[in-house]
DNA sequence: AACCCGGGGAC
DNA sequence: GTCCCAGGGTT
């Protein structure tokens, strides 16, 4: 095996963090952990690990959990189809494959929501599977100490790294070689600032010894920023009720809740963007207050008006698939963000 | 291959 | 403001 590999190991011995998923041998579990760190640091995840498996300690508990109840704690946590296709995938491993976790790469990578690098994290840490994860702490590392400058949101580029990553991942401990890298990637080859004083591969780092540290990875494209404007009527009447409406469209925030939706295609007054929409039940009703915010995605620039009308409600004028909820019971429905800062605010 | 999907933390 | 995070699905 090979000095990398063996280094690599010892390091992360010494130097790896305290955290839950790495007590348990539980495939379940290792999977929420998987899929919650998707795009998301240990440290925004890790709350949300707690108390999801607390909430579901096995996958027949969250097999049998409603939908809105899964999501409803995945709330704030962000791209929100990782709980809707983990929730699909724990129906598919309860019902048909009565409970038992695939324990192989390729039954896993059929599971909704498991790709390449969660089957091969899943295989590798719970089955030591001879799988290598490539994330994007394998990729930053790997091309800076290797001096790898491909495109790795290139196909040339990926297949680059995976090769090489996989050919390091030659210590029999393959799960922990992977974790390794992450964590190495994580700790100390940090995007930013990376600590190469103290890097045990200082002397044969590349990207260190010509100065590219700062520019591997290479990433060519970038992203345009969407910008839409949406206006929220936040309907009151006597009695403290108010509507509501879940999100089917495949769009940001799908089966999340939110208010009745006006968006406009560019910034609109209030008095346009009311006489504009055909809610009925906003007939009559008097402006309270309005509260404006931004709130930026990676791909989206929000612009949020939350419009807080006094209404009173005619239920024969109730569109379908809008709710009448008493706004105290608001806390049981899973909000978008903007939204959830809002109710917060105001209770 | 290109695009879509959240939210937050570090700088 | 910029970057990017223990990625995956859809078209």
């Amino acid at each position: 095996m090979s000095r990398f590999s063996r280094g690599l190991i010892v390091w992360y011995k010494q130097n790896e963090r305290d955290l839950p998923w790495r007590k348990t041998s539980d495939p379940y579990k290792v999977w929420v952990s998987e899929i919650i760190l998707q795009q998301t640091r240990v440290n925004q995840g890790l709350n949300y690990y707690i108390n999801f498996v607390n909430c579901f300690p096995t996958v027949f508990d969250l097999a049998n959990a409603a939908e809105d109840e899964v999501l409803k704690q995945w709330e704030g946590l962000g791209y929100y189809s990782r709980a809707r296709n983990m929730h699909a995938a724990a129906k598919e491993v309860a019902y048909n494959l009565k409970g038992e976790f695939p324990n192989n790469y390729d039954q896993l990578i059929k599971l909704k929501g498991i790709g390449p690098y969660t089957a091969a994290a899943i295989s590798s840490i719970c089955y030591n599977e001879h799988r290598t994860v490539v994330d994007g702490n394998v990729f930053r590392v790997l091309t800076r100490i290797f001096g790898i400058d491909t495109p790795i949101n290139s196909s040339k580029g990926k297949k680059e790294v995976e090769t090489l990553a996989h050919e390091l991942n030659d210590d029999g401990d393959h799960g922990t070689f992977n974790q390794a890298l992450m964590e190495f990637g994580a700790i100390y080859c940090t995007p930013k600032l990376p600590k190469c004083n103290g890097c045990m591969f200082k002397l044969e780092c590349v990207a260190l010894k010509t100065g590219m540290v700062d520019k591997l990875p290479v990433k060519e494209k970038k992203l345009k920023i969407r910008h839409r404007f949406l206006n929220f009527l936040f309907v009151i009447d006597q009695n403290n009720q108010t509507i509501i409406q879940r999100r089917n469209e495949n769009d940001i925030w799908k089966g999340l809740y939110q208010f009745p939706l006006i968006e406009t295609s560019k910034e609109e007054s209030e008095e346009i963007v009311l006489s504009n929409c055909n809610y009925a039940f906003i007939k009559g009703a008097t402006i309270n207050s309005v509260n404006s915010s931004k709130h930026k995605l990676t791909h989206q620039t929000l612009y949020i008006r939350i419009i807080s009308l006094q209404v009173k409600f005619d239920n024969t004028n109730l569109p379908p698939d809008y709710q009448l909820i008493n706004f105290n019971d608001i806390g049981e429905y899973a909000l978008p963000k903007p939204l959830d800062n809002f109710c917060k605010h105001i209770l």
